[in-house]
DNA sequence: TTGAAAGCGCTAACAT
DNA sequence: ATGTTAGCGCTTTCAA
C-alpha cells in the first residue's frame, strides 16, 4: 500500500480511503490511485485490516455433526446470508465432545471469529452458573437455551408433533407409538412432549408408547423391530426424525408388515430424499433453509451492534402427508 | 499479553515463548507465566498473530453446491484433517458463478485464508493462458484440471463407469443406455468415456445411447421418460449418478416398469441413502471421506511447503450389487 | 480533501 | 534462558 501510496504521490491514509471510503476522497485521486492498484499489482491485506480492526469477518457454524443431511439445507441458507453480507462461514463440528464444542468459543474469545451460530443446544460449562463469563456473540437455532435470554431461530417442535399425531389420530389410528431422538435434549423432549400432549388430549392416554433412540437409522430400526414385536400392536408410529422413520420403515419390510396398509409411520425433518423413497415419506417439513438465513442475520445485527429480538424466532412448519401414511387398517 | 510480561516481571516475548515454545523457557518461569495468564484472564489475540506470521490458519473449501448431500462426507474428511492439524475451514460455495469462484481466489491472495481445496475442475480466466497468475496453494479434489501440474486426488471415472457397465453386460444386457452428468465437464465426460469404452469392448457399439442431464433427481426422470419410451426399450440404464438413478426408477415406475425385474440401474457415488431406497440402488462406492482427508492432507503439506505428489492421488472405487440390478429379461 | 503519526498485539531475529 | 527491538500492513484520529 506504501508503494501505491508513493506512486500517486500520495499517503497511505488516502490509498485506504480511496478503497474503504470512496466518498472522502476526490475523483481524481481515486482514479489516480484506482490506476496505480492496477499497475502495480496491489493486492490488500486482509490479515492486516483484521488486527486493525478487530473483527475477522467470520463467523462459526457449530453443528453437532457436519454430516448430517440434516443440515444442507441449513448450510445454505447461512452461506448465503453470510455472503450477503460479506461475511464468511467457519465449519464448527462437535461431534457431541464438549471440548471441541469449547473451542469454538475459544475461538471467539481469540478473535479468530466474530461470532457463532449455535445448532447444539449446550453452553460450555464456563457459561452456566455463578461467575459465568460472558457469553460472546451467539444466536442459537433449532434448538433452544432454557432461562437463557440468547436470541433464537426456531420451531414450535411440540406444536408440530402434536398435529402429526392429530393427523394419525384423524385418520382413525389409536395405538400410536412414538420413537423420539436422544432424551435429554430439548428437540427430542419438546417432539416427545407435544406426542404425549395430543394422545392425552385424544383420550388415548393408556396407548402411549415411546422408544429412545439417536437420529439414526440403525435406532430407528431397532426400536422398530421392538415396538413391531408388541402385543397389540402399534398401527402407527410417529418418529423424532426422516432417519428414524426410514428405519422403521425397513423393520416393517422386514417382518412382513405392509406401509402404509398395516402400519402408518410419520417422520420429521422432510429431508431431502423423503419424498422419494417408496413410498414417500410422511413428514413435517421445518423451513432450514429460512432458519438458517435467519440465523446468519440474526448474528450480524448483533455484530453491527443493532438490537436484536429477545424473544425467540419461531419459524412456521407444515406437516407433509405423503404415501406412509393411511387409514387404520380394521 | 504485556500486561502478563508485567505481571510476572518478564518481557512479552518470553510469555509469547511460554505460549508457544515452552522448550525455550525455564519450567520455572513458564508456569509463573501461565499463573499470570489465568490471573489476569489473558486471551491472545489471533488476529494479532495472523498479521504478524502472514499465516491465517484458514483453508477454503470450494464445492459447486454446499447443499449437494453427496459432498457430506467429504465435509466430515476434510473438517477431520484439517482440525488435526489446527486449521479451519470455510465454506466457499460457487453455484457454478465464475464470480463467486474467483472470489474464493482472492481470498486467498488477499491472505484471507491460506490455501484452498477446489472441487469445481475449474480455474478463473485469470490463471489460464499466458501471463496466467502464478497458482495460490490450491489442490484439486474429485475433478482434475487437463494440462495443469497441480496436487490433485481423485478417482478414476472412466475406469469405475467401465466396471459398472461391464457388470451390466455380465448380466446378460445389450440394450444399456447412459444419463451422463453435464458434458463439458470432466467427470461426466470420464464417466461417459467408461460408459463407452465397456459398450465397444463388449462390441455393442450399435446400442450406444447416452443423454445428458445435470446430477439432478429432475434431469434423470426427464431422460429416463425419454430412453424408456424408445424402441427397443433399453433393458439397463448406467446412471452417471446417484440422484440421476433414481429419477430414472421414479420414471420406470410411473411407466410401470419393474425394477430391476424389467430395467436394472445403477448409480454412481453410493450416497448415503442409496442403500435405504427400495429396492437398494446398486452403484459404485467412491471413499468420499478419504478423499476430502488425502485433499486435505495435501493442502497441509503444500502450506509448509513441503513436496507433493505431482501426480494425481487415485482413490480406490467399489462396484456394489444391490437390488436395481438383475440379468436381462429374456 | 489530504497528510502525519500512532498503534492494533503479536513474533522473531538478534543480542546478551 | 531471556530481553530488546523492529516491524507485520492497515485504519483512524487529529490537524492542516
Amino acid at each position: 500500500m506504501a508503494d501505491v501510496a508513493r506512486y500517486v504521490g500520495v499517503s497511505t491514509a488516502t490509498v485506504s480511503r480511496a478503497l474503504k471510503e470512496p466518498s472522502k476522497v476526490s475523483e481524481a485521486t481515486r482514479e489516480l490511485v484506482e490506476a496505480a492498484i492496477r499497475h502495480i499489482g496491489y493486492v490488500p491485506n486482509s490479515l492486516a485490516r483484521n488486527l486493525r480492526t478487530q473483527r475477522s469477518g467470520t463467523v462459526i457454524l457449530v453443528v453437532r455433526d457436519i454430516g448430517n443431511p440434516f443440515y444442507l439445507d441449513i448450510f445454505r441458507g447461512v452461506e448465503a446470508a453470510a455472503r450477503a453480507r460479506g461475511l464468511s462461514v467457519l465449519m464448527g463440528n462437535t461431534e457431541n465432545e464438549a471440548e471441541r464444542e469449547r473451542r469454538y468459543f475459544d475461538m471467539v474469545r481469540e478473535r479468530a471469529a466474530d461470532g457463532m451460530i449455535l445448532m447444539t443446544g449446550k453452553l460450555p460449562a464456563a457459561f452456566e452458573g455463578e461467575r459465568a463469563q460472558p457469553l460472546p456473540p451467539v444466536v442459537v437455532a433449532l434448538e433452544y437455551l432454557i432461562g437463557r435470554d440468547v436470541p433464537t431461530v426456531r420451531i414450535d417442535n411440540a406444536g408440530a408433533a402434536r398435529e402429526a399425531v392429530d393427523y394419525l389420530i384423524e385418520l382413525g389410528h389409536r395405538r400410536i407409538a412414538h420413537v423420539s431422538g436422544p432424551i435429554p435434549e430439548v428437540m427430542s423432549v419438546d417432539r416427545c412432549a407435544g406426542y404425549r400432549a395430543a394422545m392425552e388430549r385424544a383420550g388415548l392416554r393408556e396407548y402411549i408408547q415411546v422408544a429412545a433412540g439417536d437420529y439414526s437409522i440403525g435406532a430407528g430400526r431397532r426400536r422398530g423391530v421392538e415396538l413391531l414385536r408388541g402385543r397389540p400392536r402399534p398401527t402407527a408410529v410417529f418418529c423424532a426424525n426422516d432417519e428414524i422413520a426410514i428405519g422403521v420403515i425397513e423393520a416393517a419390510r422386514e417382518m412382513g408388515i405392509s406401509v402404509p396398509r398395516e402400519l402408518s409411520v410419520i417422520g420429521f425433518d422432510d429431508i431431502v430424499f423423503a419424498r422419494h423413497f417408496s413410498p414417500p415419506l410422511s413428514t413435517v417439513r421445518q423451513p432450514r433453509r429460512e432458519i438458517g438465513v435467519r440465523a446468519m442475520e440474526l448474528l450480524a445485527q448483533c455484530l453491527e451492534g443493532d438490537e436484536v429480538p429477545s424473544t425467540p424466532i419461531v419459524m412456521p412448519t407444515q406437516l407433509i402427508r405423503r404415501g406412509t401414511t393411511a387409514p387404520r387398517p380394521d
